[in-house]
DNA sequence: TGACGATGTTACCGATCGGTACGTATGATC
DNA sequence: GATCATACGTACCGATCGGTAACATCGTCA
């Protein structure tokens, strides 16, 4: 939580008005808690690598847990970005667009050293329904699935809700093998499969 | 004297040869991380639910990562267990039997508070290759693809390997939104979709 | 019985965990 | 130069982590 006051003076360098440690706390976390997952990374190891120190890291967040859903807001981001860049390509055609991003997904679930979605890993590393991180993730899933129930009836799905459960399936099937079986999994298979439960859909 | 097993000279109880502690401290495991997480368990409280002690865990395991690698040859055990059961409902019919796994799953993994697949979990907990219980977990997804691939031209299909790469991905898809989104998830699906995969596959 | 090996218990280890009290450097304003 | 707010670092906290040494207890067979 950046509750800090806006310095008026001082004005940072980053495109925030956070401390610069603050960014940097926050782009390290990004890429070691999804690398190495959420539990298996101390705030040491994060500071320490984001050269600074850990006063610095609560200054900015109000404990690991928080600064874990920070990361997983801006992984969130990230992903409405890439999942919606094909709307720009294929305006009006909501197939196309959905099957971009799936391409693009099975180019990376299927390179070694994958390491799935950083929302759906949270949620495993986090049973508990009180974690803030999961938090963010559950939030998040429901949004895409209402995301895909559009997109479905948009394709002119006889059950829009059933197609976009199909389609949701196999993301998550995707996300999941690919760290699996890393290069060459399942998720190369990922578009034809896709194309082929769209068309049983649309009759 | 009386009702005595074939055990050789120091005779517990258990079904095994192996100490009494050793096996409740092996399915308090399986409950706790299972449940919770391997992680976020630690083995003070496997020991302390099991009701016994540290040292009578380190006698009978190594570590902590080799407990957690046995309990998922555990769980793999229990898994094939439930995925061949429909072999003898349905001897001889290959879709049949795979889709009576599906029903079975697709129950379950729509039930609040589900937790997806062990071995999954597992593999998300620890991204490094060396840590034994990925190990254990990557060695069961490779046989279970190959498993889909037989039962995949047994149905009949065109391109077996491709069917059973889109059976995977549901499989896997179930795992995890059975965990994002509990009762009422996209798994609900996972029967008629998987159908509609199966029926696209043959001709 | 006495001896022995296997099992269970008490108490503890160093390392690391997330988190914090408190002092220090810097830069703008008067 | 004195003042003050802001940002950062040094050094430390209690709790918990995985793991172990030393001792007590039990079952079995000579």
């Amino acid at each position: 939580m950046p509750s800090k006051r806006p310095s008026p003076s001082p004005a940072p360098d980053a495109t925030e008005d956070k401390p610069r440690a603050a960014e940097r706390i926050r782009r390290t976390a990004r890429e070691l808690f999804y690398r190495e997952g959420i539990r298996a990374i101390g705030v040491e190891e994060i500071v320490s690598q984001a050269g600074v120190t850990k006063p610095s890291l609560y200054r900015s967040y109000a404990s690991k847990d928080e600064l874990a859903a920070e990361y997983l807001r801006d992984y969130e981001a990230a992903f409405w970005e890439v999942f919606e860049a094909g709307a720009q390509v294929h305006p009006g055609d909501a197939r196309a667009q959905l099957m971009a991003y799936f391409e693009g997904l099975a180019q990376r679930a299927t390179q070694s050293g994958y390491r799935g979605c950083g929302l759906t890993n949270a949620v495993v590393e986090y049973p508990g329904d009180e974690h803030p991180a999961r938090r963010v993730a559950l939030t998040h899933k429901r949004k895409l699935r209402a995301r895909l129930v559009d997109l479905s009836a948009a394709m002119g799905a006889r059950q829009p809700a059933q197609l976009a459960d199909g389609l949701l399936l196999l993301l998550e099937g995707a996300y999941a093998s690919g760290q699996l079986f890393g290069r060459g999994g399942p998720a190369a298979s990922l578009v034809t499969v896709a194309e082929q439960l769209i068309d049983a859909s649309l009759r």
